[in-house]
DNA sequence: CTTATCCATGGAAACGATTCCATCATGCTT
DNA sequence: AAGCATGATGGAATCGTTTCCATGGATAAG
């Protein structure tokens, strides 16, 4: 009672041979009254062929693997139930792991993923291509989500290459040295117009950029939307903590009094936003303009509801499952899914100069 | 290159036989040259023992099921994390599903998990006992976190006493039928006691309960909290989703106008009552307190700041893969974790009769 | 010097499934 | 009626690991 039955039994308790069973159940051929027993017989000694056994067998571990920085990301939580949906629509189990935005851990994800025989995986990349270079190798078939690798330094005498890129001030339609990997990617580059434009309309110069870790393509974005040299001082990155974001956050109000608008790269960049400016009494619109990358549940809970640039978390974690579950069709490099900004009340008229701003 | 290592190759290359590899490298013993040699050898050919050829061999599949029923609410996303955390310290991998509320589902991730030969789950369970029975009778260790499954339709005539208990007003100490399954609780009665005195204390009488799914244990303890016979009508339930959240809080508030105070069990709750308050045009906390159970990053975004009923969702996590993991030494039976009353801004004095309130 | 002990070692079985292949019976063609 | 094709069926190999057991050599004890 103790342990599950095994096709063994069920081929004994039916009177037939074991290759028998087996293919009455993946459906090969067999006489209409000898898969009729075995079905019964199967159904009451509630037999479940062992996925390991198969797996064995056929040298791969069905399922998914899926690497996300941090489940209590909201937005990452999101990604996550799209990826689930579409694997469990094609009833493959999904391995989950964590990573916290550590290269490290991601790498020994990997590394466990590797062991486990799960050779398709749907990630968040935190670390550089040479983290990835492994599971690669190793034949995984891998689709990155929501963001690609950052470009570490790059392995190989590349070094002239990306100079001349970035002194060219757009950032690169492809990275420098691409991993050969498909991506599920929110389209950044119009999302980040369309939010600087908006802000612009609304007459605002200085506008600041909040960025999290691994969204340099976010973050050129805004360079190039802002146009001409950027100011560097009004860029700033924090690692994916809510610590680090706030600092972030809040040196960049205390540093930059003059700017009157903040773009922020992700929903834990703007709840920091807003705590900060909240600390630092500076009220949303009146003194400064926000504007948050993620349409989170809570953005309309805020007051005034922020102003977001809304991104199709739970699709983009559904489409990269679909990418790397269904196999054979040529894969689509790179799918780009569209933004969305969401006008609610986080931004407001350029309030001028500092005492002669439109306070009544 | 396209296939990785095994471990006869690892003996042939080490000119030695598969048993000495299996030995060396799971610590068995060994001289040291052999053993020299072989490390050397595995670590040439980047071997990786196979997760899967063990686990055939072992009869088990070491790792963890992990069932939750929505990620997108930021408390599962906390509790995953938690779970998470101890089995990447436990070296173990996590296979992952969400289950959406739905019993149904929650049935066919059991049946998955099975299949995959994953004999220690943490769930926090959407169905009731019956729905856990299969898994329980295959010998699953399991593990409960967050809630109960719900107490459902006695299967053998436990009727009475169900009758017997509801009348005597008081929660049971435990269900009719309890699984025989341990549990990782917060510490719902204390929480929801604090809650409902702290409302009293500021003048509160009409204090409504706004409840989630499988929660049945904290409404117990609201009506227990209110004492007397509790106002059936000032308790109202919605399912999973956000907008039946939002349809109960809304609904709760039109139809009892004359309520001062709302405890809402969740933070998927709260959200719908902060939403629903705001379309109808009730001020919080001038006409209306809120007590939301679950301290989320956004409670103190909103304005005013939430206040909340703080559960640990990552410990509860962490705990209960602890507890299913962790094998040998006795089992507590269940473990419940403290809550904390968080005081913001959410919570004002009673208004008194319309028109006579606070209102300056 | 002989015998008992101990340890390193390799062969082989086992885990539960899939799948190739041989066997056998049946029905059809010539 | 004999041969051939067809289809159902079971035996056995295989996947990669762990683990039991036998073997053999070396060392210690008598």
């Amino acid at each position: 009672m103790d342990k599950r039955a095994t096709i063994k039994d069920v081929a004994e308790a039916a009177g037939v041979g074991i290759a028998t069973v087996s293919r009455v159940l993946s459906g090969g051929s067999a006489s209409p009254q000898t898969r009729e027993r075995v079905l019964a017989v199967a159904a009451q000694l509630d037999y479940r062929p062992s996925a390991v056994g198969r797996n064995l067998r056929q040298r791969r571990t069905g399922g998914l693997g899926l690497l996300v920085p941090d489940l209590t990301d909201t937005f990452f939580g999101q990604l996550a139930e799209g990826a689930l949906a579409y694997a469990r629509s094609a009833g493959e189990p999904v391995v989950l792991g964590s990573t916290g935005d550590d290269p490290e851990q991601e790498s020994e994800m990997i590394g466990m993923l590797l062991e486990q025989s799960v050779d398709r995986v749907v990630a968040v990349p935190s670390g550089d291509a040479e983290t990835w270079q492994p599971a690669l190798r190793a034949g995984m078939t891998v689709v990155f989500a929501d963001r690609l690798p950052v470009e570490g330094a790059d392995p190989a005498g590349e070094g002239p290459d990306r100079d001349l890129m970035l002194l060219d001030g757009l950032p690169p339609a492809r990275p420098s040295r691409p991993l050969d990997v498909p991506a599920v990617l929110a389209d950044d580059r119009s999302g980040i117009r369309t939010a600087v434009r908006y802000l612009r309309g609304l007459g605002h110069r200085r506008i600041a950029y909040l960025g999290g870790p691994g969204h340099d393509r976010r973050a050129e974005a805004f360079r190039e939307a802002v146009g001409a040299p950027a100011d560097e001082e009004l860029i700033v990155f924090a690692t994916g903590s809510r610590d680090s974001a706030y600092a972030a956050a809040s040196g960049l109000f205390q540093s930059r009094p003059d700017l009157s608008a903040v773009v922020a790269g992700g929903n834990v960049l703007g709840e920091a936003a807003v705590l900060a400016a909240r600390e630092l009494d500076l009220r949303v619109p009146r003194d400064v303009s926000l504007v948050m990358y993620d349409d989170v549940p809570w953005a309309e809970l805020c007051s005034p509801p922020l102003t977001v640039i809304a991104q199709p978390g739970r699709d983009i974690g559904y489409r990269a499952a679909e990418l790397v579950l269904r196999t054979g069709a040529r894969r689509p490099r790179t799918v780009v899914l569209p933004t969305e900004l969401i006008i609610r009340g986080s931004c407001g008229p350029y309030p001028g100069r500092p005492g002669a701003g439109v306070r009544a």
